[in-house]
DNA sequence: TTGTCGGCCGATCGCCGACAA
DNA sequence: TTGTCGGCGATCGGCCGACAA
């Protein structure tokens, strides 16, 4: 998997630490992230947190909702172990910048109307006009065939069509059948990312399915936006 | 699973061993069955065939296919273990018939146009009357709806109409979901059966899928039909 | 700029009798 | 008796601009 189509499906918030790097591993966090709360009083003999060296980062897609998620190795740093003089662990260089420059991406949160069977999808604008492939607007109406790459490499087609009353972007055929074969509901946000190349890619936000979730004021997010 | 249903599913060919009776247990079938050729040559040490009494038999369906399979518990038979004098292990009373009665039950293999979506179900006569419930032919059309329970207890509704010129027993709305949702093509077989009690139940026989299945002469089977 | 709606057209679903095997 | 076919009406999918937030 893409490490950039995996950070823009991760979120801004989201920050790796680089191979090499030290970091520390929180056992409890760690814990209770994968099987709920567990008891690490002071009396359990675990330390709280650990001292560790990053060995590998793999990034990783779920082959069913396509949801991103990594797996870190890290092994313990002992105490009489030479210091690297490594950075400190945010993957970010020295001037705080990241090292690999980040790729045009941009993410929308599903509206009804988006995820309606029958419907089509509205494009901000600012995403076709920065991330999709240059639309030829002497045509009447302007038309194309877009394709994205999702993040397991399966190429979606859909067409992409500048329209109507006052003109917007929307894809139309090709996108119903995506959010079929996606289970993609209201709530949920599309991510598009152009690589370098010039691909296009597409990835996929779930909306928090627990009960509880609060009411966030819809609308949407900055290019590469939401935690 | 009820066993009736189990048996009629089944076919009239098989033929489970009573719990308590007694039978060969033959490990280089169960092996091959189980996974393929293995080499049980003489010099293996495992014995062709083994007396055992049967200890459990458990009758089950396949919750993903609704194929019916059994689990027999069985014991080796010890030489200086006296004979309880049971009977033969095929599960039959001392005169050779079944010692439960066996309830009405009807199977047909499912045809192009049984299995076409968008279609309906041709019921053979023998099957509509026999099996389903008694329709009003006073009723112009006599139509009624049917309930018939799955292996898994799931109820399905099917619209029984008897119609046409010359007149014939189909099944309409609701076959196509049935179909469907069973994922039934045309060779499958259904199979229906009305309990004691005046139930009805629906199973399925799933058509042979492999490579160089014969092609047999379509055409219903008799009643509780095919191995 | 873009979310939602009603209109509308074409495709598909699914019920029907005709007909013949 | 029943498998297959063409007809046809109802429903649904999906593209469209209007309109307003």
């Amino acid at each position: 998997l893409d490490s950039q189509l995996w950070h823009a499906c991760a979120g801004g918030m989201v920050q790796m630490p680089a191979v090499n790097s030290k970091v520390y591993y929180f056992p409890q966090g760690h814990a209770e992230h994968a099987q709920g709360i567990v008891d690490f009083g002071s009396s359990s003999g675990v330390l709280a947190l650990i001292l560790c060296r990053v060995t590998a980062v793999k990034f990783m897609a779920d082959p069913e909702t396509d949801e991103v998620f990594a797996k870190i190795r890290m092994t313990p740093v002992r105490s009489d172990e030479p210091d690297y003089g490594d950075d400190d662990g945010m993957g970010l260089g020295s001037n705080g910048a990241d090292v690999q420059e980040k790729p045009a991406s941009f993410a929308k949160t599903l509206t009804q109307s988006d995820a309606n069977n029958g419907g089509g999808f509205s494009v901000p604008r600012y995403c076709a006009e920065t991330i999709f492939p240059r639309l030829d607007y002497s045509a009447d109406p302007p038309v194309q065939t877009v394709l994205a790459k999702d993040v397991h490499g399966e190429v979606w087609k859909f067409r992409h069509i500048y329209r109507g009353t006052p003109r917007r972007h929307l894809l139309t055929t090709g996108w119903s059948t995506f959010v079929n074969q996606k289970k993609l509901v209201a709530g949920d946000s599309i991510v598009f990312l152009r690589t370098e190349n010039g691909d296009l890619c597409v990835g996929i936000r779930r909306a928090k399915r627990g009960v509880g979730v609060g009411h966030e004021s819809p609308g949407w997010n900055p290019p590469t936006g939401n935690c």
